[in-house]
DNA sequence: TCCTGTGAAACGGTTCACAGCC
DNA sequence: GGCTGTGAACCGTTTCACAGGA
């Protein structure tokens, strides 16, 4: 029940979560730290650890209640308010998440989409007018935007970032291929598909020896 | 020069390369770990330690070349030859990602495109047809490929891996909210939305206190 | 007995600090 | 003097092992 919890204990919950709203739709009643484990690809162990940073909520020799705890984890990770989402970029990658139907459906909210294209601007997604990026701190304040998701070229990355930051918001989801200078009090994370396809270029060439003759 | 590279090094170093890439464009000519820590967002000490992994590529008092470490760490992230990849997932993140213009241009060839849907089977994207999934195990043999990226519901993903290994492919890029239980030998790499939009959403409940008022 | 919760030990990655070479 | 390369110290996370409650 301590404070500064671990980056990776915070995804593995968010992995645990998502087992136990499959295993709630199939009606399991409870859930040892062992069948979570396999589903998140961890162990029990870890597991436990996990959520001793959060409390208590197994009971011992029998296990975990399904619905109670995908509650508390729900608690914890913050998915019981909607977040207010500003979306940075109207390209493909931009288009592919607005519409991911998690992205509502798990608690976010797109209340803008912004574009520095003449031809997109004007246009509608859905309900969702694709205004200029100019609007962005306007959009951010008056919206009260909590996360930008940045679907952009990396060299304007980081320039949207600070502006963002300074119109209010308090998380980046930044799909471009930077590193981005942030204060501390505002998280950011990555989505890099270029360094994980390299990561895997690179475990192939030291394991296999090359590509596939 | 030692074995057992740390995944975080693997990262670091993919970001270091971009950033030398962009300093050969502007021509400069050699760079101090201090400089590259800097563009990479870590410590010049890490980025000394990240490159002895992997031999000694500087000058001391000096510093080191930029298109010469540029030119060595592409050959230690294996970007000196093209990839063979096959795209499982006509869907809107398969789209998005076929049509990245890093994807082609830094050493990854789409050789095929699967869905499931009758409605795409048989659509052309560019030069590629999209063919049924069916043809998973046929297209992985013939067409050699070595990376599989699975842009497919969660409750496909695992089976699809399975057999994507099976037909011989030793990486995965896997975008769907499951951890995927592969052989020791194959390489995956997870690029998950829910995870990282929930770290944030955690991040901010814990920080900021709830959502902005 | 079974399974959780948790201190303590083990591990591995990061940071430090300095020797060594330009 | 400046900057790299690297063993050693440090620190945070993972794993272990067991006490304790159902």
């Amino acid at each position: 029940m301590n404070r500064r919890i671990p980056d990776s204990t915070v995804r593995r919950i968010s992995h645990y979560l998502r087992a136990l709203e499959v295993m709630g739709v199939q009606g399991t009643p409870t859930v040892s730290s062992e069948e979570l484990a396999q589903q998140g690809g961890t162990t029990a162990a870890q597991v436990r650890k996990d959520l001793s940073h959060f409390g208590s909520f197994g009971k011992r020799g029998l296990g975990y209640s399904v619905p109670e705890l995908a509650s508390r984890l729900r608690d914890i990770l913050g998915l019981t308010c909607r977040w207010r989402v500003v979306l940075v970029g109207a390209g493909r990658i931009g288009s592919a998440l607005f519409e991911y139907p998690h992205f509502a459906r798990r608690g976010y909210d797109c209340v803008a989409v912004l574009d520095n294209d003449p031809e997109k601007i004007g246009m509608s997604w859905g309900p969702v007018r694709i205004r200029p990026v100019e609007e962005l701190e306007l959009v951010v304040d008056a919206l009260k935007v909590d996360i930008a998701i940045l679907a952009v070229p990396a060299e304007a990355a980081q320039t949207l970032a600070e502006r963002a930051v300074a119109a209010g918001a308090r998380a980046i989801l930044n799909f471009a291929a930077v590193q981005l200078r942030v204060p501390a009090h505002v998280h950011v994370a990555y989505v890099n598909l270029v360094v994980e396809l390299e990561a895997l270029s690179f475990a192939i060439t030291q394991n296999g020896k090359g590509r596939r003759k």
